[in-house]
RNA sequence: GGGCGUGUAGCUCAAUGGUAGAGCAGUGGCCUUUUAAGCCAUUGGUUGGGAGUUCGAGCCUCCCCACGCUCACCA
């Protein structure tokens, strides 16, 4: 039973809400009746006043106790609706004993009310509600984390926030409730998303969705999370990427399409790695990698100037510049300046290990070629590419969807986008051939063993698909947690995402 | 999975192995322009859970749980 987990604090207000409901008053009533918000009614009042105008602004405001200072015969609270705060002001004279009694007895911080009246200005300045009528919206039983705010040279200054993360992530509807900031991160995102949506919307391309129940899964190497359709006794998986479905749209005529959802991959969590995220995806006939780069470092300079009204950052204590162009490091070049390794001159994996041991990084045994070149981008080229950065020209042997370099069939037309030390995106010239498309499935299952969930299993219908033909295509895949994560200057992915996972308590908790 | 760290009142934090405290919140009282309102009084704890060492454990040891940082893993 929830009361059971009442504390003393909670029980009294249980009982606040007992004696409202014994008066006749509802503490939970169906209906507000809400016309303006904080900001509206102050700014109705603020501009009437400049004019001169001194005709009463009634308004009806509903929100958030998050003050109360009740002095005898007055009282002064603040609450906070959804673009702001403002102060209500009681006063004895006009609401009478009973209503005074009412929000003393009754009225808690964290309650949601409703109060009626007209706009006036404070003694002390502030422009404030003179409330002639007032109700509950509905009694919050349990306290929320917050101490009191304090104006400090214009800023809100928050004491004793609530700062444990545990208590964020899992109760984010408190941490929402409590800290402005937070509410600010997922405004962000939203801006996010609208503005990666108009930037793909006014180059035409169209917004579709997907399978997140996919059959076989692809398009990326991971190991994905399985299910069971029960009445079809089929297993299914949840995506690890959209590729391989949207490539088919390329193949129905579909020449630019593009999805925002949620990728699911069951693997390490960590601060840039969450188990289900947001991905986007787009694909774009008749384009290329070099195309798509230039589009990319656009898309990404317009949604940080629509969202943050500039292309510069502040990260992990970095200013970054995402305008274009991006910083463009083609990677045998990238990896000879880092570490004097030039990878052309080692074609196989024993080579590449053999000259990696002779500079003392560490090569993981057994590794392939790509494999290998894939550790020393992650621990040299990767942490280094604070300014965003592409790296491009990518070997064949990690890219099975990638078509390879005219004349150079150990290379593959791909790049990756790297920003504030980290992987931000991925993408190629889409391979297209069913025939070498089909060596590549059978390349990469021989590089896994047998069990391993890694290996990218053969789809027969997506060769199918390319074997109607398919247009040459440039593709692309964001991260876009990381990018909000960049907008918003968190360290933590956690931060971007509302309920990130966080481990299951125990039942007896 | 490994290493390091954290867990004390609703929140933020104190407390040499020796009576578990403070501020805010709460409760009662005073207060007709406050804004971290103020003043007086006051309630609130299985110190994450369990075991051990000790005359005595929030503190030391072990096990477990959760979270954080980090390494590994991660196209």
């Amino acid at each position: 039973m929830l009361e059971e987990s009442f504390s003393e604090l909670e029980l009294t207000r249980l009982e606040k809400l007992r004696a409202m409901e014994e008066k006749g008053m509802d503490p939970f009533p169906i209906r507000a009746e809400q016309t303006h918000t904080s900001k509206e009614a102050i700014e109705s009042f603020s501009n009437a006043e400049a004019e001169g105008d001194d005709t009463p602004i009634k308004v009806t405001l509903a929100g958030r106790i998050r003050a109360l200072r009740p002095m005898g015969k007055i009282a002064f609270a603040h609450i906070d609706d959804r673009d702001g705060r403002v102060q209500l002001f009681f006063r004895i004279n006009d609401l009478g004993e009973e209503k005074m009694e009412m929000l003393s007895d009754y009225f808690d911080l964290g309650d949601f009310i409703q109060a009626s009246g007209y706009m006036f200005r404070t003694r002390r300045g502030e422009v404030s509600l003179y409330v002639e009528d007032f109700k509950m919206l509905a009694k919050a039983l349990r306290p929320l984390p917050a101490a009191k705010d304090e104006i400090v040279d214009g800023e809100v200054l928050r004491h004793a926030k609530l700062s444990d993360p545990e208590t964020r992530y899992r109760q984010r509807y408190v941490d929402l409730a409590v800290n402005p900031d937070v509410q600010e991160i997922f405004k962000i995102r939203a801006a996010t998303l609208r503005s990666l949506r108009d930037y793909l919307d006014n180059h035409d391309f169209i917004e579709v969705e997907t399978p997140i129940l996919q059959p076989i899964y692809g398009g990326a190497a991971a190991q994905p999370f399985t299910t069971h359709h029960n009445q079809l006794h089929q297993d299914l998986y949840l995506r690890i990427s959209f590729e391989l479905y949207l490539k088919r749209l390329l193949v129905g005529g579909l020449e630019r399409v593009y999805e925002i959802g949620r990728d699911f991959r069951n693997e390490g969590v960590s601060y840039k790695h969450n188990p289900e995220f947001t991905q986007l995806e787009f694909y774009w006939a008749y384009s290329d990698y070099q195309e798509v780069m230039q589009f990319t470092e656009e898309m990404i300079g317009f949604a940080a100037k629509q969202v943050l009204g500039s292309t510069k950052i502040t990260f992990d204590n970095q200013e970054i510049d995402l305008s274009p162009p991006w910083r463009r490091v083609e990677l045998r070049q990238g990896i000879l300046d880092a570490t004097g390794i030039d990878i052309d001159e080692h074609p196989d994996s024993q080579s590449l290990e053999a000259a990696m041991k002779a500079k003392n990084l560490n090569p993981k045994p057994g590794s392939t070629r790509g494999k290998l070149i894939d550790s020393i981008i992650g621990d040299f080229l990767e942490p280094n590419a604070i300014q965003p950065t592409f790296i491009y020209n990518y070997p064949r042997d990690i890219s099975p969807l990638a078509k390879s370099k005219p004349g150079d069939p150990g290379t593959v037309e791909r790049f990756e986008g790297f920003v504030g030390g980290m992987e931000l995106c991925n993408a190629f010239s889409e391979l297209n051939d069913p025939l070498d498309q089909e060596q590549r499935f059978l390349e990469m299952g021989r590089a896994y063993a047998d069990d391993d969930e890694e290996q990218h299993p053969m789809d027969d219908d997506y060769l199918n698909a390319l074997s109607y033909g398919m247009p040459p295509a440039g593709g692309f895949g964001i991260g876009v947690d990381r990018l909000v994560m960049l907008f918003s200057g968190r360290r933590s992915i956690r931060e971007v995402i509302l309920f990130p996972h966080l481990r299951s308590l125990s039942q007896d908790e």
